[in-house]
DNA sequence: ACATGAATATTGGAT
DNA sequence: ATCCAATTTTCATGT
């Protein structure tokens, strides 16, 4: 797993260390050092001089990681070219992409420490609680929206985006159903809003009613649902451990 | 920097590794294994026996990161309580999180390295090109946006939302600015659409103008924007490095 | 390549 | 604590 490590590198070790690795490739290289960070393309940014830990993974992406949060201080999701170099004496790692066109500029001022891991095949990968997943199940057995309705469509394109569920209530009327795994804001009501004004322009006078579908909702945004004239139902994207009597849990 | 470093640890020695730095507290641990990561807690995800870097930082953020791309595979942005414990031979570490409830679990089947680092202190950290940025400089001189343009207010809040710039025109017209410090989409058409029908509905009969101003805009979202009777202004938010004769830079 | 939308989004600020 | 909006969002997906 550990392909090599350099305690206390010089910058001509360090430069060299990261030029081999990186030609060879298919290494998670990972240095931690005082550096200085520039970052230019989508905005620009300045980290000066700090210690942070510095990844560079087989893909090319460039994270530098600070003390706090799960959020990089600089990073980079995908390069298409790496370079390393010693300028004035400091191994420097500048890291480009082309579209769009940006880059990181890592100087190691001072570094402490250089490793090359291979991480190998790593295994399968599960999530469960997704829109995707709610989407599919409610579809399944739309009853758990509300007795007596029938799906229509899923993802159902409109001029203004695609519809979740599109489906007919036990009256005849057409609903429009919205979902979110999390807690609804007032920014997917609007989303709501605009399919159900889409639909009602292409049906003319016919009834359509809205529904969103989530786990909760913030409460300007139940005010504005009902301001409009929307509904809301509560719906669990997990699997509920102690379910309510309110509460309609997908795997309940 | 580098406080502690083991290589090729047992079971027991990286429990006891473990429990130490996070007690001690000041670190950012991390441990390259084969190891297993569950959580649950918004979701739920199970990634199966696999090569990782394990980061744990000094604010008990904890983030599972593989062979490839900037996020991790698992994360946990802030943990109220990390537990480290042996559970038949093999060390694991909970980080726990109690609003919302939610935990993940690392179980390092086969540890190859541990390491504790220092970071101390790190650097100021600019960055340029924000949307409150390019908020101030228009404010500054909104003629860059439309000649004889007024600002009357920034951040003016409405019944659905808050208007970045709100200003009147030459001919006295009230204009409502929504700003994207990127490529613009549909949605920032929609939310534009909103706060100048909100205006419309406060001051009645009165001409109320709506401006995207972003560097570009996507296809849809310019059709869209036409459709609803709104205007497009091309402004960039980062110094220009060539300024082409249509283009309008802050700083330029 | 572009557009779209979800995400365990994260993070910072205002209320 | 809640809500809201920006983010170098990232990332997968469809066209």
């Amino acid at each position: 797993m550990v392909r090599d490590l350099l305690t206390e590198p010089s910058h001509e070790e360090l430069a060299e260390f990261l030029d081999e690795q990186l030609r060879l490739g298919g290494a998670l290289v990972q240095v931690v050092a005082e550096c200085e960070v520039l970052y230019s393309g989508r905005a620009a940014s300045v980290a000066e001089a700090g210690e942070y830990v510095v990844l560079v993974k087989a893909d090319g992406s460039v994270q530098v990681q600070g003390p706090r949060g799960v959020k990089p201080v600089n990073w980079q999701p995908q390069t298409d070219r790496l370079d390393v170099a010693l300028e004035e004496g400091v191994a420097v790692l500048v890291a480009e992409r082309f579209t769009p066109a940006e880059f990181v500029r890592v100087a190691f001022h001072r570094p402490a420490l250089a490793l090359a891991l291979e991480l190998g095949e790593n295994g399968n990968f599960l999530l469960m609680g997704t829109e995707a997943e709610m989407q599919r199940a409610l579809a399944q057995d739309p009853t758990i929206i509300e007795p007596g309705l029938t799906v229509l469509d899923m993802e159902l394109p409109t001029d203004v985006g695609g519809i979740d569920l599109f489906a007919r209530d036990v009256a005849g009327r057409l609903v429009v159903v919205e979902l979110k795994r999390g807690k609804a804001t007032h920014e997917a009501v609007h989303q709501l809003n605009r399919y159900v004004q889409s639909v009602r322009a292409v049906v003319g006078d016919a009834e359509v009613r809205g529904i969103l579908a989530a786990p909760a909702v913030t409460a300007p945004a139940l005010n504005r649902l009902g301001a409009l004239g929307l509904e809301f139902r509560e719906v669990t994207a997990l699997p509920l451990v102690e379910s309510g009597p309110e509460q309609v849990g997908l795997f309940g």
